[in-house]
DNA sequence: CTGCCGTCTATAGTTCCTATAGGGTCAAGT
DNA sequence: ACTTGACCCTATAGGAACTATAGACGGCAG
């Protein structure tokens, strides 16, 4: 027996997005047109819920829609050829861990400010530029 | 003795930013108007360099352009108020944090995909959209 | 001194949303 | 049955953060 489907709003609500970047999304392509109600509203399932999830938080992580459409088609394509697989999952490792290397050392930075602001009722050297990977 | 000043496309190369976008984010009073060669062009220093780079990082984490003008405040003015600084950074770290999670989630499913694709030739249960906070 | 590349300003187009207008649906209350 | 309010629909316009293009000048290598 099937879940009660959800309407765009739950779906809204469930993964922090609004109504209509939902309906943007369905426009470009990147989520599948769900069924519709009879009264002609889209009722979406759980995978919905999941694939939007996704979306959205490689989004709050910097990736470009396209980057997150070749990230979903790993997951869908079952029969990709490893190679290309293999080439598209070193791409995007390598920048997920450029990316956590810089936040790390943004974090770092933030509580030292946080830190030394503590003392007393102004901060006085702030190196944050400092911060993300000094190079 | 000060180096040689930096032109657009020398600042562009180092950042690896358009030269447009560079000039696009002094428009926008992100990035303070350089002193001008005889010839009229832009000469930049080191500074203007750090700055550049801390930008564009941020951005490739995803933070918009507002919440870089609060962090780029953090370093400027030394004699912020110390509950204002509290505050801003404590929602900053709040997020560089989430954020790191969901990286490193993503880089734990990345590897696993390509781990499984190192003995076949296809892969055939990718759980990419597991990756990111199963919650 | 002639290419050719880099810089300049200014404006139009692209991506990824976000807001608004104008209208239909539905469950609850009266 | 009727209305009120929260939801849904399509369609279009606007905003943020770039990106590309046009048209003109600067500078330096051959």
């Amino acid at each position: 027996m099937a879940m009660a489907p959800l309407k765009i709003g739950d779906l809204a609500r469930a993964t922090g997005t609004k109504v209509v970047t939902i309906r943007y999304y369905e426009k470009i392509g990147l989520l599948a047109a769900p069924n519709r109600s009879k009264a002609n509203y889209r009722a979406y399932d759980e995978s919905a819920l999941d694939r939007l999830r996704f979306i959205r938080r490689c989004r709050a992580l910097g990736f470009p829609l396209d980057q997150i459409r070749d990230l979903l088609a790993l997951s869908s394509e079952a029969e990709h050829p490893c190679d290309a697989v293999d080439r598209l999952t070193a791409a995007h490792l390598a920048e997920v861990e450029r990316k956590m290397d810089d936040l790390s050392r943004l974090a770092a930075e933030l509580r030292r400010i946080s830190a030394s602001c503590k003392g007393g009722d102004t901060i006085s050297n702030c190196r944050i530029l400092d911060a993300i990977s000094p190079d």
